[in-house]
DNA sequence: TATTTTTTTGAGATGGTTTATCAATTTCAA
DNA sequence: TTGAAATTGATAAACCATCTCAAAAAAATA
């Protein structure tokens, strides 16, 4: 049976192929973890892959979530204190709402202030490379 | 003479007074020296104001910066690793536009954007008590 | 398959930034 | 002027992420 996660292990292969990289267990542990979360921490992959191999260390999840931020597969968000992995290898740009209250995240993309953005860059003579956008506030449960 | 900064100073000791806080010449002292900046880390604050007071501790800069915070007078903003301290004693909400060759900062405001975030919080449920929007990218002078 | 080369790993040290601790000092109201 | 309360400066600690390096694993080569 093929993996669940073909596709993705595909291109972290590709990625590997090109930069002279090795494939190895930890490699594929943590990107078959990885690709199950939507936004997770280091942190928190670490405790969740300690039961599946107790003698994974941190600074290899660190390593591995780079890694994957540079195949393409996860971008590196700063929402608060501890860097959030996002899981952008079925999706594309997108920004985020987050609750105070709760810690949820809701993601969404808007054309209109993606192309507002570039007015307000261009009148000022940038060129936007990148850009954030976090929108934090109560979501309705919190509200109540 | 009047100082220069009577109003901001004004409205510091009314925080001080506000909560049994005390007016030392160190608070004085980082106020001037803030006041006279934009944008402008702890560190570097410290470094400014070793020329005046070489005693001065890297603590009390944070511990004051944080007070001016409190007061109204600066928002911490969080551009590259540094905390950045952004004098808002002058001005309302804006928000950034960095650029990631020279590290100059442009201010905006942009009611549009403003508005648009408002629809992308309520479509969701969500009542924004803040938010970030920070565009990077190159100046005219960079890209050349 | 055996050997060699190269990369990766895990444990812990290290680094950079900010906050916490605490005895000595300063402020300010009585 | 006195004394309670807050502040200061030096430095330790916290925190997150990266670096170091010897041992292990992977892949290329013979
Ligand atoms: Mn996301
Ligand atoms: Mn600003
Ligand atoms: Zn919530
Ligand atoms: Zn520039």
């Amino acid at each position: 049976m093929m993996s669940k996660h073909a596709k993705e292990m595909g291109v972290l292969k590709e990625h590997l192929g090109k930069h002279q990289l090795k494939f190895t267990r930890q490699r594929e542990l943590i990107l078959d973890a990885f690709l199950k979360q939507e936004h997770i921490t280091a942190e928190a992959m670490y405790h969740q892959l300690a039961r599946k191999d107790p003698h994974l260390g941190l600074a290899t999840i660190y390593r591995t979530l780079n890694l994957f931020c540079e195949a393409g597969l996860a971008q590196a968000r700063h929402f608060g204190t501890q860097t959030q992995y996002d899981n952008v290898s079925h999706k594309g740009h997108h920004d985020h709402l987050i609750c105070t209250g709760c810690g949820k995240i809701v993601e969404f993309e808007n054309c209109d202030i993606e192309r507002l953005q570039e007015e307000v860059a261009s009148r000022n003579g940038f060129t936007i490379q990148t850009h954030r956008l976090e929108l934090y506030g109560l979501c309705s449960r919190c509200r109540h």
